[in-house]
DNA sequence: GATCCACGGGAATACACGGATG
DNA sequence: CATCCGTGTATTCCCGTGGATC
């Protein structure tokens, strides 16, 4: 690295740290403990795990709703808060004499996106509740899955399970119904995800569907507001940018954060200290409309997100077609992986839509015209959020 | 020795096109 | 004209191998 560019880099960080307090709270692929604005929600999912404060188990329900209505940021912050007052009350029976036998469920939360296989599945739910760690290897399915109901049985609490993303690929409904019904009887699960009750094969096991609608405007800048207000300086964001944002967002709070991640980037490349109409405009250019989450881009494997970073970086002449895009990242000292590889990660990249392929209208003398690599989620926003976590 | 899972590699299949054939 | 064939490329599909871990 030369001279200027290690100025350059001090000069970028110097805007940054004015503008960006906590990249954290900035984050579109993180929750806040307390989600804004979703209380009437938070409330009917209380309803519906309420039978558990008696010390029983509510039944099977399906969690639904569009793209960015805050589902996975309701359920991860009421199941973490839960979890914390099961084991409260599990410690206090313990170390009190007057002991009641009816303790309050576990909870578990599972994500099916970094959950794809049954052992994974089981693994998670066990490691959960048990108090010592589960192998991950050497140790097989059925073994982990008999282990689980035997520390379920040995108790008469039971666990409630909150299975994140069901719509995720790699998983369809039928291993899912295979999986539950493999659970012990004292379970209960609450399944989350965007299908409609009626096209969702695990409904005929539900007894209750609850509906999360999208963000209305008022609301969503509620909760741009709040991200600026812990995650950047002062007055880094206007309530008319946060408007413009939102509207444009048209209820998808996934893709209102990731703009709004995307404008402060913008604005702090600039080494402004706060959030202009320009940086805005940018961001809603950057951040595709129906994009994938990137949760989901984050929860790929290593050496997946690894191509995808070298592939933000390739201009449109290493993307014309999934073989020059594999020959050039390929050719990166920093991957490690056979082209064979790269193209097979490339395609199933694209089966899932974290990559979209493009038919190349020009055809190409001979062969099956090959088709272009688009990204479909905003590179600058996976961009640094990769670095930052590397 | 057992187990899970990511990789590697390659076979099988689909598609595009031009030219030959019926 | 409709269909088939050969060649070349794109895409999908499958399974064995090996690292890491217990």
């Amino acid at each position: 690295m030369d001279i200027d560019a290690r100025i350059e880099r001090r000069r970028r960080r110097g805007g940054e740290q004015r503008l960006v307090r906590d990249y954290d709270a900035l984050s579109p692929v993180a929750h806040l403990d307390e989600p804004v604005g979703r209380g009437p929600v938070v409330e009917r999912l209380l309803d519906h795990l309420d039978p558990v404060f008696d010390g029983t188990l509510p039944p099977n329900a399906y969690v639904h709703g569009p793209f960015g209505a805050g589902k996975s940021a309701v359920v991860t912050a009421l199941f973490e808060r839960l979890a914390h007052v099961s084991t409260r009350s599990r410690d206090a029976i313990y170390t009190t004499t007057r002991a009641r036998s009816s303790a309050t469920p576990r909870f578990v939360y599972v994500d099916l996106r970094e959950t794809s296989s049954e052992f994974a599945f089981y693994h998670r739910v066990l490691d959960a509740l048990a108090d010592d760690p589960v192998p991950e290897h050497g140790v097989g399915t059925e073994e982990i899955r008999a282990r689980l109901h035997g520390a379920l049985d040995a108790s008469r609490m039971g666990v409630v399970v909150a299975v994140d993303h069901v719509d995720a690929p790699g998983v369809d409904d039928a291993d899912l119904v295979a999986w539950f019904a493999g659970l012990p009887s004292n379970a209960s699960w609450l399944a989350v995800g965007r299908r409609d009750p009626a096209d969702v094969a695990l409904c005929e096991y539900t007894a209750r569907d609850i509906a999360v609608d999208a963000y209305q405007r008022r609301v969503l800048i509620d909760v741009l507001m709040t991200r600026a207000s812990s995650a950047l300086a002062r007055q880094a964001l206007g309530h008319t940018l946060a408007r413009r944002i939102a509207e444009w967002a048209d209820g998808n709070a996934h893709d209102a954060l990731a703009a709004l991640f995307a404008a402060v980037d913008h604005a702090a490349n600039a080494q402004r200290d706060r959030v202009r109409e320009a940086d805005v405009t940018a961001a809603l250019a950057d951040v595709p409309h129906h994009s994938v989450s990137l949760g989901t881009v984050f929860a790929l494997p290593e050496n997946k997100r690894l191509v995808l970073r070298k592939l933000v970086d390739l201009d449109q002449e290493d993307r014309r077609s999934v073989t020059a895009t594999t020959e050039a990242v390929a050719a990166d000292p920093a991957v490690d992986l056979s082209p064979g590889t790269i193209k097979r990660y490339l395609y199933e990249m694209a089966e899932v839509g974290v990559v979209e392929r493009v038919q190349t209208a020009e055809r190409m003398g001979k062969g099956r015209t090959p088709s272009r690599v688009e990204l479909g989620f905003a590179p600058t926003v996976f961009r640094r959020l990769y670095d930052l976590r590397q």
